[in-house]
DNA sequence: CAACATATATGCTAGATGTAGATATGTCAA
DNA sequence: TTGACATATCTACATCTAGCATATATGTTG
């Protein structure tokens, strides 16, 4: 970039966009979602986002969405996804937005949306493309998403599953107690498949990731499964 | 992001800076840089970039940014790589730019460089980092990155890493016709490590994605081996 | 025509994963 | 107290893959 091009560039703003997702413990994959109650896009559904702010740097801005727009405070798992550009994604005007994702165990997510009376909970359709995906409220309804949000949302999805692969990521959607069969359904979630219970538990005891606490899952009605957690000095 | 956000946010300038990554016979891997002019980071080698016009999408900004300033013209495979939004990572203001890679074969590497007096062939040392790299001209000289270009760069190398275990990007930096063992030279240069030969052509020649033209590698002194290309129908 | 260098094919071994069955351990009801 | 029950956990075995060693094939070169 040469500074000759200076005088012939323009102004872009530049905005953060959060996709805040969690796993419920039927298997369901959500994020969080706010009601536009202006236009453009009015009464439609959007995610957390903010302007990026002069001295602030992107990931600064993204942390400040999840406060403010999600009520999401403390530390969280958060990543940059992708940087959307086109021309007429924002009717207001040229918008480039820089999308990020971010993990929270289900118990944050509830309090999250509790704290929010303009959010709701959007179930994501498990059958994510890149070009978008259908998102529905808890009876079942589906959700208009604004914006390009929809595709947003479905890179994220497809981010998370290629991460699993090779990184730790259940561990930040769960508390931190779980038993080995509460990891494989996050996985499952995620990937939006069964897994095999045996291979998994293997692969999960060989990986040395996670550690026994030597508690027990209590208040079932059959044998109480081991707790384990993650092995902090590993991350 | 609310309307109500607009008074109170600035304009930063967006630019795309482009990571153009081949492969060379020798094995190296390499990367074409531009001398700087002017200030700031006068004398030190940069990415080719551009700040993004009114009118232009990223990938569109990425694209010109390969033909004006790396002279790479026709079809590339071309990717977003992050984007980079530290405060003061360009002394002339606050400047967000969305960083691409781009892949290609030897020969319209070669070619590009050529054609532009004021590029580089920067070879690129195997042992990236998250926080940067060190490059060297042809003589072994090491350039002096401006900017966070080094980061960039390393962020480039990282990625086609983790690419190449689930997508054909090799194909991308070779010529139409290729033997099973340039295609493995290519990957131990992305890997930055030795593969089996037996394994690599077993796998390859398992997964469908090439197939054999008929045609022998010509002009060696040993026994030719046989040539295939990429099937362009399960791309 | 034989030496040579590399390509290509084949068989073996170790590790990872899928599957089935056996065993362990808690709750619950009689 | 005891046995049925449901799930957790363990063990054995088949299958698949990657790494490795060896054997064979096929060009060039003297």
């Amino acid at each position: 970039m040469d500074s000759q091009d200076f005088a012939k560039t323009f102004l872009p703003e530049v905005t953060v966009d959060v996709v805040l997702l969690s796993i419920r413990s039927d298997g369901s994959l959500v994020t969080l979602l706010a009601q536009r109650d202006e236009e453009p896009f009015k009464d439609t559904w959007a995610l957390p986002g903010v302007f990026v702010g002069r001295d602030e740097t992107l990931d600064a801005a993204a942390a400040r969405a999840l406060r403010t727009k999600a009520a999401i405070v403390g530390d969280v798992f958060v990543e940059q996804l992708f940087t959307f550009g086109d021309l007429n994604r924002d009717p207001r005007g040229r918008i480039v937005s820089v999308a990020y994702y971010a993990l929270v165990p289900e118990g944050r997510f509830a309090t999250a949306v509790a704290r929010n009376k303009d959010a709701v909970i959007a179930r994501i359709d498990a059958s994510a493309t890149d070009d978008g995906i259908a998102v529905r409220n808890e009876a079942g309804k589906a959700l208009k998403l604004g914006f390009d949000h929809g595709r947003i949302i479905g890179m994220a999805l497809q981010r998370i599953r290629g991460k699993l692969n090779y990184a730790p990521i259940g561990f930040e959607l769960l508390a931190d107690e779980f038993t080995l069969f509460e990891l494989q359904h996050i996985h499952e979630a995620v990937l939006g498949r069964k897994l095999n219970k045996d291979s998994f538990r293997r692969k999960m005891l060989a990986s040395g990731l996670i550690e026994d606490t030597g508690q027990r899952r209590s208040g079932t009605a059959y044998r109480p499964a081991a707790l384990y957690c993650f092995k902090k000095a590993e991350r």
